[in-house]
DNA sequence: ACCACAACCTGGCCGC
DNA sequence: TGCGGCCAGGTTGTGG
């Protein structure tokens, strides 16, 4: 589900809950979901949450007087909600308790997410490439790793190594706003093409965090409300409707395993035809 | 090194 | 109603 934008929001809530609290009990359903160890529960019972921060699509939570951490991932329909419906009680697989009281539940129908405690140096080691909100990818980042790769735009910008956050629902939508067509090879790109992708992954980044992030059906932020931005997709889920800049039906292919969405007539393959 | 693909789970939807 | 097949916002391991 979550992509860059939903655990931004997700991670500015859980930053308010849990800043400058102590987690004073915590609750295990599932322990292949949080498998967490005695150990780690001594560790983390009591102690105070400094900071929950975002790294790609991965959500940090630091501590006061350590250095370890917890690393959550939502994959694909995880999430933290501090009013749990009737439905996702029985998708619960841990709760915290707060010392303010407030009770924070993960629910995971897949089961694909998790939690879980890691050393202070793991967040530096994993293969995870540039933030692409951040100052460090331009133009000049992007042109170089393209370079010399022969897969599919597409793919190259699901893998997180390169750049990271972006998934299927943000790079349909950055291919469709720069016209360049889902299967174009990443090496050929220009470099006007790759200045037209990082400014508008940036731009369509942004515009869905201040929309709170895309709800298709599972996302919600930690008060089970949907977020606003899948009333402003222009291909992702727009199959067979018409272009909004030029009327045609989009198109939807598969690449990669993935559902793949773009117009026919203004992401072309052909540079000159 | 690069890249395609199955696997991990559950639930919703569509067609028969 | 029921059942099989396909689909889903992500990542990882395997094998060519």
């Amino acid at each position: 589900m979550p992509e860059l934008p939903e655990v931004q929001t997700v991670v500015d809530e859980l930053d308010t809950l849990f800043r400058g609290r102590s987690i004073i009990g915590v609750d295990i359903y599932t322990p292949s979901v949080i498998p967490f160890t005695d150990d780690d529960l001594d560790w983390l019972l009591n102690r105070s949450v400094s900071a929950v921060w975002r790294r790609c699509k991965y959500i940090v939570f630091d501590f006061e007087k350590t250095n370890d951490r917890l690393l959550g991932h939502l994959r694909m329909t995880g999430k933290f909600v501090s009013q749990p419906t009737e439905n996702e009680v029985k998708h619960t697989h841990a709760r915290f308790v707060l010392d303010n009281g407030d009770v924070i539940h993960y629910v995971d129908i897949r089961k694909f997410g998790g939690l879980k405690r890691i050393g202070a140096e793991s967040l530096q080691t994993m293969p995870l490439g540039v933030e692409p909100l951040s100052s460090t990818f331009t133009t000049a980042h992007l042109s170089a790793c393209v370079n010399g790769r022969n897969r599919p735009i597409k793919s190259f910008l699901m893998d997180q190594q390169f750049v990271c956050g972006l998934g299927n629902i943000y790079v349909d939508e950055s291919l469709f706003r720069s016209r360049v067509h889902p299967l174009r090879p990443a090496q050929s790109l220009t470099d006007k093409e790759c200045r037209s992708l990082v400014r508008s992954i940036k731009s369509i980044l942004r515009s869905a965090i201040t929309n709170m992030g895309t709800t298709l059906s599972d996302y919600r932020n930690t008060e089970n409300i949907s977020g606003q931005n899948q009333h402003y997709l222009m291909v992702y889920g727009q199959t067979g409707k018409p272009c909004r800049r030029c009327s045609t039906p989009i198109e939807k292919i598969k690449l990669g395993g993935r559902g793949t969405h773009f117009c026919p007539r203004c992401q072309i393959i052909d540079e000159d035809p």
